[in-house]
DNA sequence: TTTCATGCATCAACCCTCTTGATCCATATA
DNA sequence: TATATGGATCAAGAGGGTTGATGCATGAAA
């Protein structure tokens, strides 16, 4: 059974058009109908409740007792309706929650947000942070930065930035061993998440594809920020992108001791699902990203 | 366009009842829809607002924000909308208008509607009087007594009684000419309302089709009520239904001369909009007819 | 672990509601 | 009397909304 047969709200939307205007032919305008389908309405509704709700007199309509009674209340409801959708587009439209990882969002979102908050004073911004893949019906957010290849099904992708990656390590671990001359040297140290890729693609990058990376299965952090707070704290070597980390150089914290960087294919994007695309606060990010980030651009590098 | 796309109140009302019953399923049930339809109309209503209002987890599902907020609000807005619905039924179930012809309503109505009253204590009766036909759509009214001969498109008509007449006239009016002894007496007096077909009728019947009535276009008064009242204040004589003036007659005031009663092939019927015949103030109306009046029955003398 | 049960998403197909446009009718206005 | 306004009625058509089958993911149970 349809729905609108058990409860007439359509029908209940146009009375209270009806009832305001006093007429079937200007509420019908007001709601983008004919004066049919208006008429239809009413006649539903009135035999629905078994009631006449107008008094068809030559050129205009009257409320009977019944209509008179019920429409103030229907008014009222209606408005109450229309307010709180209004309400809600307004109030979700003035915050923009972004889900980031906790690299990209510490290292970089930190460190530029300002500017979008200045441009947008009237959006509120959430930041929230979890590991890799979120699923935008399971995680309340309107946008999210993920590493990938920039293919995902439902999800618009522009591309932020790449991902390359290098070990780095701490001054001090480094002078422990005499300083890092070579890669080589790198496996005198504790590696850490030696299960990472990123290592066998750099070491085979180096020139060293058999560098043996397994004998060391120590920590498995996971997540590059962790990775590198121990670094920072000497506890061996990490493989991370460089340009997060550059604060950490100039201080002295950690080094970077070869050129060389590599990368796995994956990238940072900006997703968020097709059909939010035209949402205003959303609009307001990807123009943001495009002013601060010289690579922004959609669906960019598919290699 | 469809009125549902500008203000998607139908997927309001499913969105109401999934977030009071945090489950599409459910939701679906309550109103009568299949898991798919709730299904469909939440997505259409998270697609018009640019906002999720539903978290998918397995197995269960959570409010949003943004569903949070709207939650609330739109729940009390239906529960206004029904209240108002509901209200309205019970009140116009509550009062029943019968508009009657002044005839009717004083000398049968007046005198048998206590009896309706007391079996149905919680309806009240609001009894309109106007001057024969009546259009449910220009008058607010539930039932009406018409007299005619049972057919009326779109009305459902249910026979009251025969509609037959005499001639009457006040003792004292016919002691003024020495007694009424034959029809042409009559003659002599004052005739009410002499244009009136019954006269014709009457005087046909009574074997006296030439009887020049034409000759006194006295007062046209219409209601037989007013006639009566002259009759009775002895302006002359009126053409009344008997059994309507038997009080007048035990009280002195109207005498009926001649036995011969005439009809016109008109009576009384209780009409209503075969639409309302449902309405229990209506069934309760016909009840009491049913056991008020031996002749009351639908669509009965077709001659 | 494997299997089962639960609950939502997706898809294609269909029905019926609702809308449209034309026409008719009644009445108020000029 | 002629014209304009506003609602009712009718037939026809479109498409919104519904259904039922199916798939998928997860939690509970075996």
């Amino acid at each position: 059974m349809k729905i609108s047969k058990q409860f007439p709200v359509n029908a209940l939307r146009v009375f209270e058009a009806v009832a305001r205007h006093l007429s079937f032919t200007k509420a019908g305008e007001e709601l983008g109908l004919t004066q049919t389908a208006v008429s239809y309405q009413i006649k539903l509704l009135e035999d629905l409740l078994g009631e006449s709700l107008f008094l068809r007199r030559p050129r205009r309509i009257t409320l009977t007792d019944a209509g008179a009674r019920l429409a103030p209340k229907v008014s009222e409801a209606f408005e109450l309706l229309s307010a709180a959708i209004s309400d809600m587009r307004s109030t979700s439209e003035g915050t923009l929650t972004i889900n980031a990882t906790a690299t990209f969002a510490s290292h970089w979102l930190a460190r530029h947000l300002g500017i979008f908050q200045l441009d947008n004073p009237r959006i509120a911004v959430r930041l929230e942070t979890t590991q890799e893949i979120i699923d935008f019906n399971k995680t309340e957010a309107d946008v999210a930065i993920r590493v990938g290849q920039g293919q995902w099904p439902g999800l618009r992708a522009h591309f932020l930035m790449r991902n390359h990656f290098t070990p780095m390590l701490s001054p001090k671990l480094a002078e422990s061993i005499g300083g890092v001359r070579e890669p080589l040297d790198l496996l005198k140290l504790r590696i850490i998440d030696p299960g990472d890729r990123w290592w066998r693609i750099w070491f085979t990058a180096a020139g060293y594809p058999d560098a043996e990376l397994d004998l060391y299965p120590r920590s498995k952090m996971g997540a590059q920020a962790l990775e590198a707070a121990a670094a920072v704290a000497g506890h061996g070597v990490a493989i991370l992108r460089p340009e997060f980390y550059q604060d950490d150089v100039a201080m002295g914290r950690l080094i970077q001791p070869f050129e060389l960087t590599c990368e796995d294919g994956s990238h940072y994007w900006l997703v968020y699902p097709e059909a939010r695309r035209h949402a205003a606060k959303i609009r307001a990010f990807r123009a943001f990203l495009t002013k601060t980030l010289p690579s922004f651009e959609e669906r960019a590098p598919l290699e």
